[in-house]
DNA sequence: AGGCTAAACAGGGA
DNA sequence: CTCCCTGTTTAGCC
């Protein structure tokens, strides 16, 4: 459940099924993943009534009433299953569960580094505070992008990365916007002129959008343990496969610390 | 003015030439190289009394009684001069003057980016609060300086021009001692062995005991505007030269952003 | 594959 | 040839 496009869907899917629902027991089994000792998570949320969910980022929030609010994030590969009663009476693999009063039930597991936080205000949650924005909220404009480019010196693809610049993209979809782009991962930022930043807002927007519009990754789960319909890298993870444009082959690379997919004749 | 030798001689000039005397007008031609608003620093200064004076890395220090510190450091170039009170009728140029109640003076100018600072305890002042050990000192010890290097991770030119690890190199004589170790400065200070470790610990502390010895740079001034007797570099400037001990030609390298002058046959 | 932190690194200004 | 501030990059941890 890695990136905006998922969680996007995940947070609609949240908000339509669970809001309204009141918290009757609190199963946690790894505590780590809280901020909080386990008895005040329990109490701030047992008996509670969910809001409205929304998503930022690869970070999902839910309201909880009257003045609480629950942070969500799967880190790598986590899974969100909704249960109906029926189902919740054997549930799946979680390492915090919460059982409605109606008897349905919500199942977090993570694989790796997820956290669910409990806090007051959104801004006193550090990085709630300070991620920057969505690439499909309508606060993502072109001047805003702009803004965001103007004055970094690093390379193209960490600003891409950075949840403080843009929030939601990872390392999975970034391979197939600067692809569409046809920008190197390396580029210096500064070196990029207008029609190039355009393209890169516009791969941005383009890709994102097509993978929530098509349910997100074929390998990843939804609310209803249904897969997504995203299912073809145009180079992503295509390593020593032909370009889908060119026909060059396609070569992975190292980019800092993480690793990209390029077609090196497409993209400079 | 630039490093530890010549300041070292310096301040030792100053404790023995200015101790005791009372300072009775402080003329000050450059006021942003202050810690202070003009007056608050004149009057913090004016009527007291000088003790003693000591060094520490590339700053000095000069306590005023009763509970008082100047600190001075001269940046790039600075130049310090006495004036007996017949030079004091007449000075060079200077930023900043002290004239003593004997008629006598100092001068101090600075090329570049120097400062003079008064402070209550020397603890508030956060440079030298956290100066690393100077190499000169009992307290710059061979474990010492291991305990220093262990840990880091990055290039050994660096943690040498560290003045919070260790004070007082500059980077003129950290081309001899880096020759004089025989070590290349691009070298990931995890890489040396104990047997490396110690010839750098030698090379500090011989480069900088001679050059004290010797007085200084021959382009530097000291106290009384003598140069100093260190007339030759081994391979520091020497661009295009050959290589004292094996002949090959010294090369000029970049070093992150300072230069630096190796024989690429002798430091590895 | 994610996010946090501390350290290392690079550029610009005084 | 200095030092400091800021932003960026990296390594290691959870």
């Amino acid at each position: 459940m890695p990136e905006l496009p998922e969680i996007w869907n995940l947070a609609q899917q949240m908000n339509e099924t669970l809001s309204n629902k009141t918290i009757a027991i609190v199963d946690v089994r790894q505590e780590k993943c809280l901020n909080l000792p386990l008895d005040l998570f329990q109490q701030g949320l047992e008996n509670r009534t969910l809001g409205t969910t929304t998503a930022k980022g690869k970070w999902v929030f839910t309201k909880i009433s009257p003045d609480q609010n629950l942070l969500l994030n799967l880190g790598m590969g986590g899974l969100v299953l909704y249960l109906d009663p029926e189902q919740a009476k054997k549930p799946p693999r979680y390492r915090l569960k919460f059982v409605f009063s109606d008897r349905s039930a919500l199942a977090i597991d993570f694989s790796w580094f997820g956290y669910v936080h409990l806090v007051g205000s959104l801004a006193e949650h550090a990085m709630k505070a300070s991620l920057g924005p969505s690439p499909l909220e309508e606060d993502f404009t072109w001047d805003r992008f702009r803004q965001i480019l103007a004055g970094r010196k690093g390379i193209l693809k960490s600003v891409l990365l950075d949840q403080h610049a843009i929030s939601g993209i990872g390392n999975v979809y970034v391979q197939d916007i600067l692809f569409r782009a046809r920008l190197h991962p390396l580029r210096k930022i500064p070196s990029l002129d207008e029609g190039e930043q355009r393209r890169l807002y516009q791969a941005i927007r383009q890709e994102l959008q097509n993978a929530v519009d098509l349910g997100g990754l074929i390998y990843e789960r939804d609310l209803f343990n249904h897969p997504g319909r995203f299912q073809q890298f145009q180079v992503g993870y295509h390593e020593g496969k032909p370009c889908p444009v060119c026909g060059s082959i396609i070569v992975k690379i190292r980019t800092s610390s993480t690793s990209s997919y390029i077609c090196p004749t497409c993209q400079t």
